[in-house]
DNA sequence: GTGATTGTTCGATTGTTTTCTAACTTCAGT
DNA sequence: ACTGAAGTTAGAAAACAATCGAACAATCAC
């Protein structure tokens, strides 16, 4: 079993349930959405919100059918596998998709 | 939850256990370097070889510490989520990794 | 300071997964 | 037909995961 591999099951364990995975997607697809790419930043009014996708938990919440402590949960897996890089502002919780692990789902089989 | 995500949940489910995955990627690596792809089949003896991963039960019970039930359990996952296609001839199990599917894994990020 | 809002942690429950051994079936060789 | 090898299936134990509500901590808005 090569370190590779170890990660690699993490990462797909992350993904492997529905509800995590929509979670993830949604994580994904706001940040994308919101064009708050690094090669963006300066259409953004500050820094900081364009660092990933602003108030994920509160807006995953708003549209997820799960418990607030289920999506805790579910977020932290996502940060345990290294998916997702989160911040906390005041109350506020905003996330970052780990670019450098999609791209070693993307390319661990060549 | 689209269609896409929930297959895609499912593949991950089954490369999500370490020794799964291992399974998944020794039949990956079995095929690839047996020179059995498509466009070398007439450099092989018969049609039949060039199919995939002759004896992949077998070859996994040697290499894996697993016993053989476990494994016959984990290859039918493999092919419940569609990354492999198993064949018996005769006593013997041969299995095929679903290109498709890789290339689902591939790309469902972009 | 009080009260509402955000998110975390705890404990319990329910269901799923991993793995084994043992019993079984099917096929191959003799 | 008998024996051995290749896989499968069933049953069970143990570990793990998903989910919730309740209690909590931290922060914001007045």
């Amino acid at each position: 079993m090569t370190m590779k591999q170890y990660d690699m099951a993490k990462i797909f364990k992350a993904l492997s349930s529905e509800p995590r995975l929509e979670l993830f997607m949604n994580l994904y697809e706001w940040e994308k959405n919101s064009g708050q790419s690094l090669n963006s930043l300066d259409s953004c009014e500050t820094q900081k919100e364009c660092c990933g996708t602003e108030k994920a938990f509160t807006k995953a919440c708003g549209c997820m059918d799960l418990s607030r402590s289920t999506i805790s949960h579910h977020l932290k897996e996502l940060q345990n596998a290294g998916l997702v890089t989160c911040t906390r502002s005041g109350q506020v919780i905003s996330c970052k998709v780990n670019e450098e692990v999609v791209e070693l789902i993307k390319h661990f089989l060549e």
